[in-house]
DNA sequence: TATAATCCTAGTGAATTGGTAGGAATATAG
DNA sequence: CTATATTCCTACCAATTCACTAGGATTATA
């Protein structure tokens, strides 16, 4: 089980957005051009993100794509739900009435364990804490902020 | 992301087994039939299992699985691992050499902190952890044990 | 010797993944 | 007004993975 690439560079497509918040939009191209990614790609996650309603498009020229609110009060787990639907590693986690067995069942209570993990962990991280930590790596390995 | 049937159902497989501890082989055309389950595929299953060192075969007639160690010392990371491989959730959390911004990268450290707390759980829960819970369940509802 | 089980290797249809392609709509610069 | 640069929208596609089947070889028992 891995994550998708989907979600893989989705994160990083907010991440850029993040660490440029308050400097109005940034186009796909640069971003693309930064991760690597083709601008058709991130095209189709930026519709993805926009749905879920965390970030918001600025059309026509010297348009691009601006956080819809403050990296602070992005959450990864929203990230992860606007691209890859919810956070539950087996349907009947989400809705119990898919099995019949639901109330004796063992392995459900395993996989809700490791969901909820999961779900801590992306929960309790906002974009505004890979900002930070980011600048602590940078200065930690001395070098020249990337993100003027 | 969703945890694959292959996992799910050799978690399964392995569960009854456990239930079965102590008691001799088990054919896998009984564990088929209880859920319900084509045979065929279990075979598959049975082999991963057996080639990760989690079970053992007994071939022949009157053959069958049993568990190759208490089901106290098999922990569901082990099954997981058997079946799918690595925990890891991104190559390079496993093995760093594969980017080479791995220092500076701070999506990494996401998944890094998401993949160990699946760990966690799936390495704190043993197939023994299992079969109390199942025992606790069928007492709280008042059930006749399935498993004689 | 017939039978019932594991074991082994191949194949396969359907779904998912990770993209590309092409153009419409929209806003800005000149 | 026009050229251009961007988002936006819909369709398509190749490769891979998933979940499973098929067919038999091997082995032990009754």
């Amino acid at each position: 089980m891995k994550i998708s690439t989907k979600v893989r560079y989705g994160v990083r497509l907010m991440f850029e957005l993040a660490m440029h918040y308050g400097r109005g939009q940034l186009r796909l191209h640069e971003i693309a051009a930064r991760q690597e990614v083709s601008e058709k790609y991130l095209e189709h996650l930026a519709a993805a993100l926009k749905a879920g309603g965390l970030i918001r498009g600025v059309r026509g020229r010297h348009g691009g794509y601006v956080l819809a609110r403050a990296p602070s009060e992005i959450r990864l787990s929203e990230i992860h739900v606007a691209l890859d639907g919810s956070l539950a590693l087996v349907e009947c986690v989400d809705d119990p009435e898919v099995c019949r067995l639901e109330k004796l069942c063992v392995s459900r209570d395993v996989w809700m364990d490791v969901s909820n993990a999961m779900r801590n962990v992306l929960e309790s991280t906002t974009l505004q804490d890979l900002v930070e930590r980011q600048h602590e790596k940078l200065n930690a390995e001395g070098q020249i902020m990337y993100y003027i």
